[in-house]
DNA sequence: CCTTGACTTCGAGCGCGCTCCAACCCCTAC
DNA sequence: GTAGGGGTTGGAGCGCGCTCGAAGTCAAGG
């Protein structure tokens, strides 16, 4: 589930939507994508959606009502926070991640190390994960109830 | 600890414990560790022990004075616990699978249900974990500080 | 016109898993 | 006897990451 199968936004589009081919469900509006529809794709409530923008993790651009408009951008990263939040990155830690990313260009490897070190710590979790992992096992296995190894 | 620096002694006490030639630091007491030798050896606090306690996931004797003593099995199902807690099985099914041990025998194919679904969780979840890892990986090697894949 | 429904903001509330405090008890050492 | 360092209890508090409710705005449809 990329995010670039769901984006090939070609919007050179001047204003109304001209009926092109649209997918039953849910068409691209005119630049950009619902709430709702984010929401739906990405697999993140709005709510939580609303709450990631009010602390900071994104911006997102509003159309003439004051409506969310998600465009390409945003919607790559919301499926990029999902990941770090689904490897349970802190919030804070995402928060400052994209701090650095909203600072420009000139500190990439300051952002590259934030990375880095996640990933790390992902990959001793996962290590962790799998010897706990062994001990269920062995325990299934050699089923008396009570004790382990 | 205390209890090794106080063996030579001998008061003349009308009570009962004869203490016992006990190799410094961490000897077993007269049967059953204290609270807190149980929480440096599993690395789970003395206050969530009880907290562990308190909620049923476990049921610890006590000596005269009313305190902890864990013996071999309580210290066991410690360690159980702290691994399915690694891998994050909610407190309410640690709960749900040790009233069924405390029910006795006769139901080991729930329990066994329990720990298999929760096996089957936990490595779905590493799946997952990988899968995002991934993409951080990716990311990391691509660097270019904004979208994804 | 009025309704419907998706959107907006702000702020409060919640579930989880601890974590900590206060007050008290007990045992030993000095 | 007194101090100190364990232990005990019950209950309150906390940090995290959402999650929800209330009240209002806006645009389209009948």
């Amino acid at each position: 589930m990329s995010a670039a199968t769901t984006l090939d936004n070609r919007p050179p589009e001047p204003d109304v939507a001209r009926p092109g081919v649209v997918p039953p469900d849910v068409a691209e509006p005119h630049e950009g994508l619902s709430i709702a529809l984010v929401a739906r794709r990405t697999g993140v409530t709005a709510h939580t959606l609303r709450y990631y923008e009010r602390i900071g993790l994104l911006a997102v651009p509003r159309d003439d009502a004051g409506r969310r408009l998600y465009g390409a951008a945003e919607l790559a990263r919301v499926v990029f926070i999902t990941r770090l939040r689904m490897t349970a990155m802190p919030i804070r830690e995402i928060q400052a991640y994209f701090r650095l990313v909203e600072e420009g260009p000139g500190n990439e490897d300051r952002r590259l190390a934030l990375l880095e070190a996640h990933r790390d710590q992902v990959k001793a979790r996962i290590a962790d994960l799998e010897s706990a992992l062994g001990v269920i096992e062995f325990k299934i296995a050699t089923y008396g109830g009570d004790c382990v190894p």
